[in-house]
DNA sequence: GCCAAAATGGGTCCCGAGACCTATTCCCGG
DNA sequence: CCGGGAATAGGTCTCGGGACCCATTTTGGC
């Protein structure tokens, strides 16, 4: 049997919370009002699971996860949240929580996410699977950013990124030197640039330019 | 009845997955062979969840499944892919697939795939949120990289970050401008940097400087 | 086919930057 | 207490880079 611990420091949310995993057959060894508690309680009892809010007092929920990942590995962190503190979730699934459920879902949803967490998956509802990927997806890539530069001049900016003197470029690219200064000098007039060092910055902040 | 279709380039895993849905009480409507198949009939017969792999001939997962987000919207999608292929799940999600499985797990895991997709949740192997996350995270952050530079040296190369040139930086720091100089040519030592421009690259890629 | 923009090249001027060497003060750790 | 690294500063020399001129050719879009 699928054992549980509860963490929140709601009473009335503790009780909802209890009564549909007992419903659903796990066993509810313990509660804990915040943090501190429920990690000490994970550590003794060993559960399958950990139920916890994200928001607690003592001890949050993150921190208190990670104690509860040293104290007693074995046990899974399905982890509650109130709205708006998606940008938790990151940090909660590198603590190693096994799901993030948002407080406005069901009852049936925290048991769903329970029996997951108990056969090891990692479950998140959709909206909050949405708002990852948005944390963590670099802002200069949805907007690629048209580049006011010529393919040219980014060959060149590129080649400067990568440590080339003026005239190592000229001769990588079989031009002239003054022509490498020519393109520099558009470069940073279209860059707003006042030397290479701020244009290869410029580059990289606007994703034109690529480190190695 | 949650109604499902079928698309893999292997007879032999669709026979499997068909079995494994239909014994757990889906209703599988059709199976496709490639991507372009799988979202034609996705329009067609709009199912509640298409179960995919993300490597298919003609149309490859991640496109058939952005298809289908269009063709039927009320469809969900679960993904299935070899090993390996772990940086295709950020692409996935954001395609808006419900669910990322290796195909070494059970058929019990993707029947219950199916199921979270079809109540409207994201579900992942616990080891495919890692990579996630790992994927995500910035490489500099979790090695605080101990920057070989002083306090000093740092201060000095991420005010020439800024666009300060050495005068300037002397003004701001009120220090002789040699002084300036000392410093920079102790940090391109150090940083293996041939110029600024290359030194502040540095910097950047090892996390001691900030972009502004 | 024509016009604009891009790509190429030349010249000059000058200052900033980097290389190299030395020196003093201060503070920390062995 | 003493050695060494950090921070400070000076000098000198050279060259690359950036500012401002210019012209020619090629290319692409209308």
């Amino acid at each position: 049997m699928t054992t549980v611990v509860l963490a929140d420091d709601h009473q009335l949310l503790r009780q909802a919370v209890r009564r549909a995993l007992e419903d659903a057959g796990f066993a509810v060894l313990g509660e804990a009002g915040d943090g501190e508690e429920a990690s000490n309680l994970a550590g003794r009892l060993q559960p399958d699971v950990v139920v916890m809010d994200v928001t607690m007092p003592v001890l949050d929920g993150i921190r208190a996860t990670r104690r509860i990942r040293e104290l007693a590995p074995g046990a899974r962190v399905v982890m509650l949240t109130m709205h708006g503190e998606e940008s938790l979730l990151a940090d909660a699934i590198d603590a190693g929580a096994s799901a993030f459920l948002t407080k406005d879902c069901s009852l049936q949803e925290v048991v769903k996410a329970v029996r997951s967490a108990a056969d090891g998956d990692v479950m998140l509802s959709p909206d909050l699977a949405a708002s990852l990927l948005d944390q963590f997806r670099d802002p200069a890539a949805d907007t690629p950013a048209p580049s006011p530069l010529t393919k040219r001049e980014e060959e060149i900016l590129q080649l400067v990124a990568d440590g080339r003197s003026t005239t190592e470029v000229a001769r990588e690219l079989f031009i002239s030197a003054k022509t490498v200064k020519n393109h520099l000098a558009s470069i940073y007039v279209k860059l707003d640039a006042r030397d290479r060092t701020q244009a290869v910055l410029s580059g990289v902040r606007m994703g034109i330019v690529h480190l190695r």
